[in-house]
DNA sequence: CCTAATCTGCGTATGGCATACGCTTATCTG
DNA sequence: CAGATAAGCGTATGCCATACGCAGATTAGG
């Protein structure tokens, strides 16, 4: 019953369904020590250092033996992102609302990316199919169990989140490094953009950039409330959905 | 009064802000040749096809002639994504609320994402700074003045809308591209997904993915329905705050 | 008008990178 | 024990970004 859809190699390696050969030498190596070490250069010094002879080096061994456990190096990244972004947050509890559930949900993918920022270097392959994407997208449709949604808009709400998530941490994550990289702190880089932007625009026609300028309020940003007042945006919105679908449907 | 603040090159360089030095050869090209080479080589085959060396020879000039229009790859890639994003779309008209005006800047996001699809692999530096990013973030801003939402709020509710203008842009055109690569239909590929999903998951605990699948809606799905669906959601999000706003301010 | 300063284009070289190919050797099946 | 199979990997190919420095063009200042 399942046999007639063919799974692309990539996906049957993630997913450990390779029917081991029993003829020839036994691997020196497994799959799961070839992703770890690909982890542990990216964690300790960025995902520009992740090469197939880095790896293979790291492990004592030559680099083209790596191809005998991954068929490409963008396979072998997409298995170490999903290996390093680990299962998801404990599920939506019995008698947890799909609100509270689904918010923690998007703050383990922000923790996921603050956890290891060199992920976000990785570029997205495609919908989510490794063993821990599809965990994260098991119990991110749990918490919208009972919502009335359909099922796309479950899938679109998930999407919204995931996406927020991730281009929020990505920018945090770059100011951080980018502050790192000139010894400064956090804080200086976005001061400093906020004065380049004012240089910029200065001479030209930006009234609203002028405007948010003059307000003086961005600088004593804490970040942790910026990522919130995202995140109850989108939940409110989608609550709005819900809750105008629960009125129709009562009434 | 902005000789304090020292620009960067990059930045410097986008603006147009350098110098020209009056010793020495004329320049045989300009910036905007460069930029618009390296465009045209990634809209006909790619962001990989583009390098030094291939822009170079598109140009007639030697590789490290380059080197005299762009500090490094990188920032050239900056400048390509900034031209071919073009302006924003026009400003919120006098009579436009700033729902419509808002939606209308998120779609014009994904429309460039859509003409220029090797946009969405040039990873993002940072925040804003280059003149048609700038411009579409004072239009953003725009089209949310009188709103009662604070610098800070302004600024997170276009990220918002941005980020999800961009993945969801990378999500629908990696599939198109997947599906161009294996010589099927986007439609072929996002049925073949749900079909990897199905059984992957058989054996395991995945009740909210098999309640998912067994809803069978999910294949005739209009891609832009589903990008209204989260756009109008976060805009309700972004509706209820200024609402309550201006019902506790007025009151 | 000349000289010194300065900039342009670019040839060359360095030190990477992913991976195709095929050989040797270890291991298992029948 | 023979034949089949797979593992490890040496070698080679064809890329890549970019550091460095030189020759020739251009101009400023005297």
């Amino acid at each position: 019953m399942n046999g007639d859809v063919e799974l692309p190699e990539n996906v049957a390696l993630a997913w450990g369904l390779r029917d081991r050969p029993s003829r020839g030498p036994k691997r020196s190596l497994s799959l799961d020590q070839v992703v770890a070490a690909g982890i542990q250069i990216a964690q300790a010094e960025g995902l520009t250092a992740v090469s197939m002879s880095r790896v293979a080096s790291e492990l004592g061994v030559a680099t083209m033996s790596l191809y005998r456990y991954v068929p490409t190096k963008h396979d072998l990244l997409d298995l170490m992102v999903d290996t390093a972004f680990g299962p998801p947050p404990h599920p939506r509890g019995a008698d947890e609302g799909w609100r509270p559930a689904l918010a923690r949900w998007g703050e383990g993918n922000v923790a996921a990316l603050r956890r290891q920022p060199w992920m976000r270097h990785v570029p997205i392959s495609g919908p989510p199919i490794n063993p821990n994407q599809v965990r994260w997208l098991e119990y991110g449709l749990v918490a919208l169990r009972g919502t009335g949604l359909r099922a796309s808009e479950r899938i679109s709400t998930i999407m919204l989140v995931s996406g927020y998530a991730r281009s929020w941490a990505t920018l945090t994550a770059d100011i951080v490094e980018a502050a790192a990289r000139t010894g400064q702190t956090p804080e200086q880089v976005g001061l400093r953009y906020w004065q380049h932007l004012a240089v910029l625009t200065a001479p030209g026609p930006y009234p609203a950039i002028h405007e948010l300028l003059g307000e003086g309020e961005e600088y004593d940003d804490d970040v942790d409330l910026e990522w919130r007042f995202g995140l109850d945006r989108i939940l409110d919105g989608v609550a709005a959905m819900i809750d105008a679908r629960a009125a129709a449907s009562s009434q």
